[in-house]
Order: structure tokens, then sequence, then C-alpha cells
DNA sequence: TGTCGTCATTCCGCCTGACGGAACGACGAC
DNA sequence: GTCGTCGTTCCGTCAGGCGGAATGACGACA
């Protein structure tokens, strides 16, 4: 890394982001994650727990981060108001439904994630994917967004992709398939992934929260394909999501108004 | 601190903290704040700025955190959903208002700061204080829960304090004053800061967010003394507190039912 | 333009703090 | 009771982190 910078300190914040990416973190989770043998962990770890960020509970499977993390982010709100407005829907979605929820907004030619609700899911061993950049056109949440959004965003964004040399873009490059398959995305009313992109064990479904013809962000739920079929999940997620789409454009646009719910001028 | 830790980590973690605690920081600021050298500081802040998570720009006046710090706390999500309702509410109130707004919750004898939009007020010179616990007879977010609690608890919560040695519980121990003041509180429908506490060149006006006859929590804004009179403060703060209250307990019905406002069923 | 004060940054000799392989303890499966 | 695996502890080693002093940058002021 670049000079005069601090490796123990490098080293802790890798294993205390890695530590965020799932509930409760096993050491030799945490070994295999980063690479540092296990003495390193336990050290670090028990600097996270004496300043009192992680706790350690055998009963729990391991180490888990506490409340007081968030004085470490505290100083950042730069998330557009939707992915505010987004975050307790999708948390009382996980807690009702149990799969985890992600909200992803544009950036540049992806989306990102920007909230998820993985840790709050019982059943979900995924990883919390924040800030991961997902595809257009072979991610759910890429795949939502760009199917909605407003013709000339969607020409420019295919245009931008068709120059991409990722393998996950290759499908902007045959331009005509591309927008069949968009349409048919439209048609569906949801986004899936493609059955080409790993992982295989799990799937996405997306919908568009919408504002006008704007794409605001995509929200998406990720549920065990051995668990439930998708024909289930599709008939049993979609019009979930829908709703929990349409609430956050609703707050979206109370929010923006500063105004009432069941307000009298409506 | 004990035995086997990493003190370079713990450092590391205090300094991240404080960068944390306002919008930009200057090196100074940082040596003051946690009595580190400043070559230190640099190393540090510079391993930071190496893995992401700070910039550095003179223009600016100092460093500050960037969106990447949100994937060191991403797997807490503990709040309340009161308090997740709350934040979208606090950041639009900053942006129109520019104070910034905290939202408290009750945490034993006192109440907690769980959400803060002190990073994104361009005039606040305040720090975060995420995990503050504030006082429920001296600090306005902590008077407007215990006055407007259903009074059995706050008979309870009275008892408590009253067996504490804290000076800012003091006003506990008579309880008739204690009652009487608080009726005031809810005559006015709001609570301030008691004058014998600091900061004195700030103030704090607080409300209830009420779902039936509990208190969910309170939020106030702070502003400072020297900018706007307390009289003119009240008058144009007080009916717009509690116009977000109202809309963060709309919030929370609607998220807990998981319908749609305009709900055609009302 | 030159000087001054203050802040940020760099240098580098020092030494102790962090390291990690080996060993040990705990625990569940068989 | 034995075994495998995981978590934890030990401790000799050495290089990584330290911080006072020096230097650079910059704005205020005469």
């Amino acid at each position: 890394m670049t000079e005069n910078t601090v490796e123990s300190v490098r080293r802790a914040l890798d294993l205390l982001r890695e530590l965020n990416r799932q509930r409760v973190s096993s050491v030799r989770h945490l070994h295999h994650a980063t690479g540092l043998p296990k003495p390193t962990i336990v050290r670090m770890l028990d600097t996270f727990a004496a300043l009192g960020y992680v706790v350690n509970d055998r009963r729990q499977g391991g180490y888990q981060v506490t409340s007081l993390v968030r004085s470490l982010s505290a100083g950042f709100h730069g998330d557009p108001l939707v992915v505010e407005a987004a975050r307790p829907w999708a948390i009382a979605f996980t807690r009702k439904f149990q799969w985890p929820v992600a909200v992803a907004v544009l950036d540049r030619d992806a989306v990102a994630v920007r909230f998820s609700t993985i840790p709050d899911s019982p059943v979900s061993p995924f990883h919390v994917t924040i800030n991961n950049r997902l595809k257009l056109m072979s991610r759910a949440l890429g795949r939502a967004y760009i199917a909605f959004c407003p013709p000339n965003e969607r020409n420019l964004l295919l245009r931008m992709l068709a120059m991409s040399d990722d393998p996950e873009d290759e499908a902007a490059r045959d331009r005509d398939a591309a927008l069949t398959l968009l349409a048919m995305v439209r048609r569906a009313g949801f986004a899936d992934r493609s059955a080409t992109v790993e992982p295989k064990s799990s799937s996405t479904i997306a919908v568009p929260v919408m504002l006008g013809r704007k794409v605001l962000a995509t929200v998406g739920v990720t549920y065990f394909t051995s668990a439930i079929p998708k024909a289930e999940a599709i008939a049993r997620y979609v019009p979930l999501l829908k709703e929990m789409a349409k609430n956050i454009q609703t707050s979206v646009v109370l929010l923006e108004q500063g105004g009432a719910p069941n307000d009298g001028a409506h």
C-alpha cells in the first residue's frame, strides 16, 4: 500500500468491514475472508470488544458488531432521500417475510447497493453488499433500472455498456436483443437475475421505485433457490415488492412536500 | 486498556469516531480532541485515505469521511422502527431549516440519541451525539419524554431518578416540584433545556412522537442562542417540530400496517 | 514585497508493540 | 474414550509505529 500508512490499522478496518457483512462471524470465517492469522484476528477482536464495538458470544456462534459501530459512520449522510425513505420499509419487509431486501441507485453504468437488510434477516447467509456495483444487464436490481428508466436514458446507458469489455455487459452489444429482453422485463413488471451469473444458489427479484417517468431506485429481495421455487417466489414476492415500492414512492413525495399523509388538501 | 489489545487500532478508531462528529475536521482539531501527536494523526489519516474512508481537501478546510464508512457499520440495524421512520423526516427538516435535529429513545433512566442530522447542517458546529445519554429532567429530549409518557411510567422514572446521585437528576428529588415542572411542559406542548446545564451557547427544543398514550421517541432541534432569540425559536420551530413528529407517527403506523397512504379503506 | 504566526506535513532514530507458529483448551461427533 | 476442529494463549522476534524537531505552505499585515 502507499508509503507511511499503518498496516495494523489497515488490517483492523478490513476485519471490521468483514464483521459487518454478516450478523455473526466466526474466527474461522474471518480467517478465510481476510487471510489474517487467527492470533492476529483474536487480538484485533479483543481490541474492538474492549472499545465496545463488538461482542463475543459462543452461544450466538461468534462475534458480532454492536450499536456503537454507528459512531464510525454517523458523520456520513450522503444517501439520496429515496434511500432514506426506503430504509424503514425494507426493514419492515424483512421482519415480515425474513428474506433480505436491497436498495440500489444508479452509479454511472451500474447500480450501487446503498442499503441492505441482510444483517436483519434470520435466514440469510448472504453478505452485506453495501457499495457493491451491480451490472445493468445481468443483475436483477440493475435490470429493473435499465428496463424501466426513460427511453433516452436507456439508450445512453446501452451505448455506454456496448463499449464495456466486462463480460456481464456483453448482453448490451446486441442492441436489438437487449431491447427485446428489456421489453420482456417491462411486460413482466419485474426483473430477475440472469441465469448465467453466480451465485446459482440464490436469486433476486427486483422492481423500480418510480417518480413520474424517472427511476429513483430499485428494490429487490434475494432468496435461496433451494428453499422456494422461482415461480412461487415470483407469485408471492413480486406483488409485495411492488407494494413496498409504491409505499417508498409515496414517502418520497410526502418528504419532498413536507406534507402530512391523509392531508385534506388532496 | 485491557491486556493484549492493539494500541494503534484503539487510536485509529478514536480518531475515526472524532472524524465522524463533524462534517470537516482539521488536524489541529483532531489533535485537541484526541490528544494524539500531529504526525501520528497524519499517518492515521493517510491510512484512512488510502483505504477510501476519508478525503483531504484544503479548500474544504480539512479531512472528511466518505460514503465508504457506511461499510463499517452496515451490519448493525438495531434501531427501533420509529428511529428508522424518523430519519428521512429529520434529514428533510435540516435541509429546509438548516438547524440540526436529533432523535432519541428511552434508555433506562435517560434518553439516548439514536439519530442526528448534525453532519447535514451547514450552520452547525455541534458534535454528533449518537449514543449520548441525555438526562430526563434537564435535557430537552429527556424532558419531552418524561413529561408526555404515561403517568405510571413517569412515576417509575421519577423514583429511579430520585435514587440517582447525578447532579442533573437532582430535580427529581423534590417530587412535587418535578411534577409541577413537567405539567408546565405538557401545557406548553414542548420541552426545552434547563437553564442550569451547559452549553449555554446553544439551546434545544423537543417534542414527543406519540403512539396512542406511549412516547415512541422524542425529536428536537438545536440552535445557537446568539443567532435567534428563544421566544422566536419557539414560535417558529415548535409548530414545525410537532408537524414532523406527526409525520413520523403516521409513518410508523403505515409501516406497521404495511398499508399505503391515502388508502381508500380509511 | 517581506515578515510573521500558525497550521500541515515530513524526517528519521529509537524501541516497544504487534506479530504468528506452536501449543493448548474446549467441545461436539462418533 | 478418541478424534477432529475450532477458539484461545504463549512468547521470542523484529520491524512497524512512534513523536520531537524541522520544514513547507499559506494567509494576514505593514
